[in-house]
DNA sequence: AGCATGCCTG
DNA sequence: CAGGCATGCT
């Protein structure tokens, strides 16, 4: 085993990608002498990633839902579209991602004011919360004409309706009057309806999970199939009409996992993205200090992987006997790449560019001698290397500035 | 005081 | 990944 010829690249002519893809404001690395062939046999270190994205996405949408679906309870509990519990939704001007239970104390002051532009002559004229606020109330419509409708079709005789009119008769609480314990036929449906509209949780995005786990239950219904078909498909479009609402109120807003995954791609190409150029390649964000300060922990975040990475297989390197640093390149079938593009592009559904491939070498061999000769000792001996890579970050290729980039890669 | 960085935690 | 906090510059 001869730890010295076990490495291979072509780092010359990396950057031969899309035109201007690998270019831009950072010089390109040093040329470095060719290899043989072979990944690092010694890079067998477990590459099990500490982190699964995944997570990510259930607590994102988790978060958002109970938000959204606090409000839509206001408002089916509430005869006033603007009671308190509405407040919420409209009051949070900053980082509202933070639904969970454990209110932490908030540090930032940025509570305070909606949000003051920055400095800089940003972003377009968008407006957010305000949409927000439009479509709930549009929900609310739909909801209440969806829910006449299905009353009509549920009693056809029964106009009198007791002493409500059709929109208050449908609060929880007189629903739950007239079910009596099936004492009618549709008792059970409309026990459901009730419960699409009110609570969200099971209604959602998934109409189907709701129509098969929670109807299906004794149904004695003796009405006409015809009335019945007409139920079934009125509850189906009020689930609809409410999963579509939930759904633009979701888009909307902040951040999103879209944006999170166009955001690792860009990583590729620049570990330390100024916020104007974060701004010019998310042109469907509105930035406001929040949003900006999120997006740049992400790459912060990024960044902390990727040099814990590095270092690791570096010294993985140093104890497996490597000597020369220039023996190690980061190649497409090495332990390292692997760990690295499951990290920021899971689905693999991108061509990591060989710019990368360059940074990742270098960064690797910096650890590598800076390890090997002992800085370590240094408590900031990383300093110096992540001064380096600050200096090498590439051009980002200029499809990344459509704000529908993620979406349309997918099906390429 | 106010905002940016970085580390390190959960 | 987001929170929290210590820190450093303005």
């Amino acid at each position: 085993m001869d730890p010295n010829s076990s490495v291979l690249s072509s780092p010359s002519r990396a950057c031969s990608r899309p035109a201007e893809s690998c270019v831009g404001g950072g010089r390109s690395p040093p040329p470095r002498e060719q290899g043989r062939d072979s990944s690092f046999p010694w890079s067998q270190v477990p590459s099990s990633s500490l982190t699964d994205p995944d997570w990510f996405w259930d607590e994102h949408i988790q978060a958002k839902r109970a938000r959204v679906e606090t409000i839509i309870r206001g408002m089916c509990l509430s005869p006033n579209p603007l009671v308190p519990g509405n407040t919420r939704a409209r009051d949070s001007p900053c980082c509202p991602e933070k639904t969970r239970e454990r209110k932490r104390k908030q540090s930032l002051p940025m509570q305070q004011n909606p949000l003051k532009p920055g400095p800089a002559g940003n972003h377009g004229s968008r407006k957010g919360a305000p949409h927000m606020k439009e479509q709930l109330q549009l929900l609310k419509q739909q909801l209440r004409h969806l829910q006449e409708h299905i009353l009509q079709a549920a009693e056809p005789r029964d106009t009198a309706q007791g002493p409500g009119s059709p929109e208050k008769g449908w609060g929880p609480h007189n629903v739950k009057q007239r079910n009596g314990y099936g004492s009618r036929p549709w008792a059970v449906d409309s026990d459901h309806h009730q419960r699409s509209g009110g609570d969200l949780s099971g209604v959602e995005k998934y109409p189907r999970e709701v129509s098969e786990v929670e109807y299906q239950p004794e149904e004695p219904m003796f009405l006409p199939s015809g009335t019945r078909a007409l139920l079934e498909i009125l509850r189906k479009e009020l689930i609809g009409a409410v999963s579509q609402a939930v759904d633009s109120i979701l888009q909307k807003e902040g951040l999103n996992p879209g944006h999170l995954k166009k955001a690792k791609l860009m990583f590729f190409f620049t570990r330390y993205p100024s916020s104007s150029l974060l701004k010019a390649y998310f042109p469907d964000v509105q930035f406001n200090r929040c949003i900006t300060s999120q997006m740049i922990k992400w790459f912060s975040n990024f960044r902390e992987f990727y040099y814990i990475q590095m270092e690791k297989f570096a010294r993985q390197a140093i104890s497996d006997g490597v000597t020369n640093p220039k023996m190690l390149v980061v190649l497409r079938d090495s332990e390292l790449f692997r760990a690295l593009n499951m990290h920021y592009n899971k689905g693999n559904d991108f061509e990591v560019p060989d710019c990368f491939l360059e940074i990742a070498s270098l960064t690797l061999q910096e650890f590598f001698r800076a390890v090997s000769m002992g800085k370590d000792s240094d408590p900031s001996w990383k300093k110096p290397i992540y001064k380096i890579i600050s200096k090498l970050d590439s051009d980002i290729p200029e499809i990344f500035k459509s704000s529908s980039y993620p979406q349309e890669l997918f099906r390429n």
